[in-house]
DNA sequence: AAGTAGAGACCGACCGGTCGGTCTCACCCA
DNA sequence: TGGGTGAGACCGACCGGTCGGTCTCTACTT
């Protein structure tokens, strides 16, 4: 892994620690075991290094949560397995956000500090909600679904527990309570869920 | 106001805004139009101002929320009640916390920096978070809730859903979106509940 | 020898906190 | 009643230290 790179990895793992504002050059520095230099030599300033790093974490983000999903052919498996790759696989990775979700810690940080950094982010929120719904509607189109289900406030409600488990993670590391509200929504989903379907079950075992 | 009750009032609302480290001390004492000997005369540090008003902010968050709630019986409209009631009146009230929920703000911010702080406000949550399963417990008994409604994952639900729409509605100020969230966990408790008693559609209506 | 990545001294602005001092006003004695 | 006194609210210059960022210089590659 080249300077840039180490800078980056660095810099992720602080942003989700300490927020933007409250990591410092210096801080990164120690933990890349660079200088000044090295860094300035790479980006143009602190805000150009946030932008790459944002990319990063939605590189990783994509990886962790989406990876496989396409393999998957029922829409309420996708969406019961985004959940869940949402807390086991995305929010559990010490590796590279040892403090959470980074683009909550940096959504709540920013929103009323840097609007431009927190409209990114928000942005992404609502790609993720807009894709949870696409995948609801498939559901309720194919009868998977309950008709009666409103798909815009399912989603809402699940991206918002999404939302505030990665919070009450943040407080709790036991990743108990994390693992209680993904089985919440996931029940909560299935109390919408009508005719089920063999794979269902076949996907949803261990 | 005296100057105490003053800087106590400007730091909560910088505190909703930016946090509690992003505050400087010169910040407070702009918007309070006083002096570091001013603000030292009544505080010895900045960690016993956060102390001040994380006691103040408790207060305000008492009184918004739980103001009235004593006068309802129902214990399933007393948790709806709760959930207009953290929306409209406490959320949305920028004199006080213009920056969204303080505790959502501060915890996120602290969870990794000053644990002492953070978990002074998880006490919070959890105690909230108790407080809502008591009265599905008790909606329960009283033949209001499903009786396979498990009470503790749901009250986790409610809860964590309130945590996600605060961390939305501090990036979509709108307001719109925030109400929608609240909505569908209305919805969400009333499909757990069972015969509708006259007194829960008067309580509901505007 | 030329070009580049990296090191680290250094800059001005700002951080939380201190401290000498001013001002107001209740209280006291004449 | 009027002048003196002292407590405490408040002011703002100042402290050592940290912030993001710049710049010069070294050392390695080719």
């Amino acid at each position: 892994m080249d300077l840039r790179d180490k800078i980056i990895h660095e810099s992720l793992r602080l942003f989700s620690l300490k927020g933007y504002l409250n990591t410092s050059i210096d801080d990164i520095l120690e933990h890349a075991n660079s200088s000044k230099g090295g860094l300035y030599n790479h980006f143009r300033s602190k805000d150009e290094l946030f932008v790459a790093v944002l990319s990063e974490a939605r590189k990783i983000w994509r990886r962790k949560v989406l990876g496989g999903l396409d393999r998957i052919d029922d829409p309420v498996v996708k969406v019961k397995t985004l959940l869940e790759n949402y807390a086991d696989r995305y929010l559990k990775d010490a590796e590279n956000i040892p403090g959470g979700c980074v683009f909550v810690t940096l959504s709540v940080e920013l929103d009323d500090q840097r609007q431009d950094f927190a409209r990114e982010i928000g942005d992404g929120f609502y790609r993720f909600l807009a894709m949870i719904k696409r995948f609801l509607d498939e559901a309720k189109a194919s009868g998977r679904l309950n008709q009666e289900a409103d798909t815009d406030a399912v989603s809402r409600m699940l991206f918002a527990g999404m939302l505030g488990a990665s919070v009450l993670y943040g407080i709790d590391k036991s990743g108990d309570t994390l693992d209680k509200c993904i089985a919440s929504l996931t029940a909560y989903l299935d109390g919408l869920t009508v005719l089920p379907r063999p794979q269902d079950d076949a996907t949803k075992k261990k």
